[in-house]
RNA sequence: GGGCUUGUGGUCUAGCUUGGUCAGGAUCCGAGGUUUGGGACCUUGUGGCCCCGGUUCAAAUCCGGGCAGGCCCA
């Protein structure tokens, strides 16, 4: 099992992200990228873990909530997909079509979103009003034939780890309030679990589907200053319920269409964590999400093993009572090679402990995120949980920190070249004008206007035609 | 879609300009020993030039094609 433990791989700067984030995919035993298969990737034991935890916290924030869980197949007959027209031009070219038989018949395509699985079923279920609400969910993988250059967990062609939301409700009161718990799930992850702050935004409406009402997309800031697409919470009215039929009888007789909200989110969550917070010896995870939060290394000197593992087994005992998770590295390898491997992989907290320890009954404390190495007196072990509480408060406030100090309010349409290649995000007054907003995006090539502020502070004159605006716009450069 | 670039044991890599004792190093893995407070050390063993064609007395090296990666830009 080379690939589970650790293999002495260089990690090269951080300034240099792109093979920065490759290395340390690979280094910190996240995925094997070797499988020869575009786009597609496979999952090693500790990414796994990684994903599977976080996963664990939606499952059980969702089923809090009162979501269900379901799954539906991965092939999806082409009628269905076809129910929705423009949809589906926009997606068959990416779409991976399943052939079998001895004549090679199409069978179907693997989804490539879930909405043409799910929402040809939500019609048969629902008939009347007591049918509403639908309140499911599913984690599975999507597939995209990419044809641009396809990223490990930011681009794939499986999108591996992926949930989604899909809710149908009566009316569109009800419907807004599903898409504001909505947004509450996916703040509770960003900050609470990995530590994240994003740009929550407003789409403008040309950019979300015919007929939604509205979406919150997610965007995460990249440490090489480009913005990431990384989740999105969407009304969509009656949109998707025309199209796929699902209504229900009112009282009077007459039929009303079901009210939708969908969101979605997997890979990226992670993608982003590893991002923000790793440096240039690996990962650092956030306490909250580490399926490892404290890692024993005993330093063993010949003759005084077993004074140290009776120490050891005190230390579990405490560990235990707090509900840590922890792991025993007892490898018969130098305590450096561990204290390594454990930093690679990025677990929150090291505690070292060796005879000179046993002696002062104390133990060193490592913490990875600041790379400080204190002693912790054996009495005051049980301060660990408020150690980790620390260090995830800590992790937050400096990505919040770097976050805030990336946003450059712009006035005028010159300086926001000036702002997006010193790989920052321009922000600026907008009218809401499409032609506004498609000038002020051509000022440089490859640049987005991702979005509008949600939490609208003051207002003043748009960038591009000076007429006084309500809205604030984000420009940068995007994944 | 356009441009640039790379392919050497399991992994990382030297060599390519100027063809010829160059297939070298490191790590991993196996065996033995000594160790363990920041990637230990010594002895020893296994294992490699992406594929096809061309040029040549001679190709990892030059040329053509294929396949597979990586990076940048639309």
């Amino acid at each position: 099992m080379v690939k589970e433990d650790s293999t002495y791989e260089k990690i090269s700067d951080k300034s240099n992200f792109s093979e920065w984030y490759n290395q340390v995919l690979s280094a910190a035993g996240i995925l094997d990228m070797s499988y020869d298969m575009k786009g597609m990737f496979v999952w090693l034991p500790y990414g796994l873990k990684i994903m599977r935890f976080l996963q664990h916290k939606w499952d059980e924030l969702f089923q809090n909530n009162g979501l269900q869980e379901v799954y539906f197949p991965q092939i999806v007959p082409l009628h269905y997909c076809e129910m929705n027209e423009a949809w589906w031009e926009g997606f068959k070219d990416e779409g991976y079509k399943v052939i079998a038989g001895s004549d090679n018949k199409v069978q179907g395509a693997l989804r490539p979103t879930g909405e043409p699985a799910i929402y040809p079923l939500y019609s048969q279920w629902v008939r009347t009003r007591n049918d509403l609400p639908i309140r499911m969910y599913e984690t599975v993988s999507s597939f995209r034939y990419e044809t641009k250059q396809t990223r490990p967990l930011i681009r794939d062609r499986e999108i591996t780890n992926w949930f989604e939301i899909h809710t149908a409700h009566a009316t569109k009161e009800e419907a807004v309030r599903e898409l504001d718990s909505h947004v509450k799930f996916m703040d509770y992850l960003y900050e609470e679990m990995l530590a994240l702050p994003v740009f929550r935004v407003n789409k403008p409406l040309w950019e979300c589907f015919p007929g939604a009402v509205g979406a919150y997309e997610y965007y995460s800031l990249m440490p090489d200053g480009k913005v990431m697409e990384n989740g999105s919470a969407n009304n969509l009215g009656q949109a998707y319920s025309k199209k796929f039929n699902i209504k229900y009888k009112k009282e009077n007789g007459s039929e009303e269409f079901a009210w939708m909200i969908c969101t979605g989110n997997g890979g990226r969550f992670l993608a982003a964590a590893i991002s923000e917070h790793g440096d240039n010896k690996g990962l650092v995870l956030p306490p909250r999400v580490a399926p490892i939060q404290i890692v024993i290394v005993p330093i063993i000197f010949k003759g005084k093993e077993e004074k140290v593992y009776k120490t050891v087994d005190k230390i579990k005992a405490v560990l235990d009572d707090l509900k840590i998770r922890y792991y025993l590295d007892a490898r018969d390898i130098t305590p450096g090679r561990k204290f390594n491997d454990w930093e690679v992989k990025g677990v929150p907290v090291r505690i070292e402990i060796g005879p000179k320890d046993v002696e002062k009954k104390q133990v060193m404390v490592y913490t990875r995120f600041d790379a400080k190495k204190k002693s912790m007196k054996m009495s005051e072990l049980k301060k660990l949980d408020k150690v980790l509480e620390e260090i995830q408060k800590s992790m937050l406030s400096k990505a919040n920190k770097r976050l805030q100090n990336s946003i450059r309010f712009v006035t005028k349409k010159n300086e926001i070249t000036k702002v997006v290649e010193d790989k920052q995000v321009a922000k600026m007054y907008w009218c809401g004008e499409k032609k506004c907003y498609d000038e002020l995006v051509s000022v440089g090539e490859g640049y987005e206007g991702f979005g509008t502020s949600v939490e609208l502070q003051s207002s003043g004159c748009c960038c591009a035609c000076s007429k006084p605006s309500h809205e604030e716009l984000f420009i940068a450069k995007s994944y």
